[in-house]
DNA sequence: TTTCCTGCAAAATGTTTGCAAGGCA
DNA sequence: TGCCTTGCAAACATTTTGCAGGAAA
């Protein structure tokens, strides 16, 4: 069963960056990370203590993803209204993402064009920079049940 | 004094944009535009309010926001941490920033790659596109100051 | 054993709503 | 005049903090 192998692999991988990153791996952390992992697709803080089934509380989501973020575990999602949702960030790669604004389903965007941005910003005096590219729109299966919704 | 002429010219124009929205021309948005062009910086919700002189209330900023962002009269910023912030809309230019970390000073990116990005999005089955991009940083001045107080 | 995490309760923030009065067109 | 806006108060939602008990290393 490749797709279970893959699941207890990013398991693991994850478990590690936890350790490597000098935080413990508590129950919380990990039933985090197997939401995380079985969501597929970004989850916002609610959305996680939603699923706990009670194995974790809210304000340790809060805790939790603060930390995560920090140490690059997990990445921060900033959708159009300022909330944001959280996903298991690429080992290595940085990236960005299309994001539906229905279901949230997302996909990564290969290509990253933050340098140029940041070399400009360097040459206009800014130092210590970083870069948020984000994309919205309404995939393809939202958009069929909004339409499927508008013909009844 | 040209300054003042273009001042009075952003206004004009501005006041323009509320009537034509179909929106009415109050005290409290002539207030908040005038405050927005002299701020020459984008504003947050409080910083609005603080700068009021109690000519308009909290709540009013919000609503307005709200409405001036819809109609595109104003610009939203969001912040890294997901606060806002507002700033008079270019009359027909799509853009977006290089916004400095401490206070807030922005400068428009000229180019914008937006159109890469929602095609690539496009393809994969996106509609109903729209993207944010910002650069954060910290300027030139705020970084003068930061070394000064360090080397105090 | 020591230090880090967690849950609970409560405080602090930030945002939205209802309603009556007032102002713009 | 009629409808849009506003302010005030209060409801709501979201996030943060303090603290004591429990768990990882």
């Amino acid at each position: 069963m490749k797709s279970a192998k893959n699941r207890d692999g990013q398991i693991a991988a994850t478990v590690t960056r936890i350790s490597t990153a000098g935080l413990r791996v508590t129950g919380a952390r990990q039933s985090i990370i197997e939401i995380l992992i079985d969501a597929k697709t970004p989850l916002s803080v609610d959305e996680l203590e939603a699923k706990s089934s009670g194995r974790f509380d809210l304000v340790t989501v809060y805790r939790t993803m603060e930390v995560f973020v920090d140490k690059g575990i997990v990445d921060r999602i900033l959708l159009e209204d300022g909330k944001s949702l959280f996903a298991l960030a690429d080992a290595h790669e940085h990236s960005h993402h299309i994001i539906c604004r229905e279901c949230h389903k997302t996909e990564r965007i290969e290509f990253c064009m933050g340098g140029e941005l940041e070399r400009y910003a360097s040459s206009r005096g800014f130092s210590n920079l970083s870069h948020t590219i984000e994309v919205f729109g309404v995939c393809v299966s939202c958009k069929k049940s909004a339409k499927a919704e508008l013909c009844e």
